[in-house]
DNA sequence: GTCTATAGACAGATAGAC
DNA sequence: GTCTATCTGTCTATAGAC
C-alpha cells in the first residue's frame, strides 16, 4: 500500500460495489418485482439511494442488468449438462436446483410478464435455448424437448402460487402437485 | 319514466357503473399489472379518481375481484366443455380461445406472481381445476391432464415475450415455437 | 467512491359539497 | 352517484459537496 490516508479510501472499489449492489437487487426485484424502489435496494446495501442509480444509469438498467445475469446463468447451467447416461433426468434435475432459489424462480417469471422489450427478448431466447439444449443432449424429439420446458412453466406456476404447502383440500390441485413436482421439491418455498 | 329532473339524474346506477369499471380494469390492470393506477382506470372510464377508490374500498379489492372474474371465467369456460369424441382437442382449443385475448393472459399470469395471498389462492386454485376437468373429460389419466396445464403455461410464457413474432433468426425458440404454438395462433398479441 | 439535500412527479385515500 | 380539493406518502433522478 502506498499510504493509509485513514478517512479518505472508499470502502470497496466500483466493481465491488456494482457486485454488492447487483447481488441485493437481485433479492429486492425478485421479490418485489420492478415495482421494487431503489430505496429499498440501497437501504440493504447500505449505501445510499441516489448512488445506487449513479452507479448503473437508472433504475431500468440496475432491473436488466440483474435479470440478464439470472437469465444467463439458467442457460449456463443447462448447457454444462454434462452428456452420457442419464442426461434427461439430470437436465430436470438440474432445472429443479436452479429454481430451488425462489429468487431466481420470480426473477425468471417476471421476464415472462414484462413490458420491457429487452427483458422481454432474453426471457424469450432463455426458453428457446433450454429447448435446443434439451433436444441436443438429450435428442429424444422435439415434443419431448418441448414438454420438458413446459413442465418447467408449470412448476415456477405452482411453486409461484405457494401450491405444495396449500394445496390441502383442493382434490385437483392436490392431484395436480403430487404428478408435477417431485416429493423432493414439495416443501413450501415462498 | 316518473319525472324527467334534467340535472339530477345519475349518468349510471351503482351496479352499471361497477361492471363499467370492473371492464376497463380488467384492461388496464392486464397491461399494467397490480402497479397500474387507480388514475388510469377512472380517466378511461370517464371518471374521477376517488370515486373508483369508493365505490371498491381500496385499489387491492378492485384488483382482487377483476382477477376473480378472469379466473372465474376460465373455470367456467373449461367446465362447459361437451363431453364426447374429440375433448381433448375441444379441451385445448377452449383454452386457446380463452387466452388469445391478451388481457385474460396476462391477468392470469400475473396470479402467478403475486405476493396477495387471495391472488394466490385463485391462482393455484384455477391451476387444480383445470387438471381435474381434464382428467374427468378427457379421461386420459393425469399424465396427460398435467402435460395439458403445462403447455398451457408454456403458451402463456411464449406469448408474453412476442415469441411467434420475433423468433426469427433464434434457431432454439424458431423450433420452440413451432411445436409448442398451432400455427393458427401464431401471429402476434402484444 | 459516497453522501446530503432536494426537485419534481405521481400515487392512493379521505372529506365534504352537490 | 359523482365531483373537487387536498393530505400524505413515496419514488426516481439531479446537483453538488467531501
Amino acid at each position: 500500500m502506498t499510504a493509509n490516508e485513514t478517512s479518505t479510501a472508499p470502502r470497496m472499489t466500483g466493481d465491488q460495489r456494482r457486485e454488492q449492489i447487483l447481488a441485493v437487487a437481485r433479492h429486492v426485484f425478485a421479490e418485489g418485482g420492478y415495482a421494487a424502489s431503489t430505496d429499498d435496494i440501497a437501504r440493504a446495501a447500505g449505501v445510499s439511494q441516489p448512488y445506487v442509480v449513479r452507479l448503473f444509469g437508472s433504475k431500468r438498467e440496475l432491473y436488466a442488468e440483474t435479470y440478464r445475469r439470472a437469465a444467463d446463468e439458467i442457460v449456463e447451467t443447462l448447457r454444462s449438462v454434462a452428456p452420457g447416461p442419464d442426461v434427461k433426468d439430470r437436465m430436470g434435475d438440474a432445472y429443479l436446483r436452479l429454481i430451488a432459489d425462489p429468487d431466481m424462480r420470480l426473477l425468471t417469471m417476471q421476464g415472462f410478464m414484462s413490458s420491457d422489450a429487452d427483458i422481454q427478448a432474453m426471457a424469450r431466447h432463455t426458453l428457446g435455448e433450454a429447448f435446443r439444449l434439451h433436444e441436443q443432449k438429450v435428442g429424444s424429439g422435439p415434443e419431448d424437448a418441448r414438454n420438458f420446458v413446459a413442465h418447467g412453466m408449470l412448476i415456477n406456476a405452482l411453486l409461484g402460487t405457494d401450491a405444495p404447502a396449500r394445496a390441502a383440500g383442493d382434490p385437483g390441485l392436490e392431484a395436480l402437485v403430487e404428478c408435477a413436482i417431485p416429493a423432493s421439491q414439495r416443501q413450501d418455498a415462498r
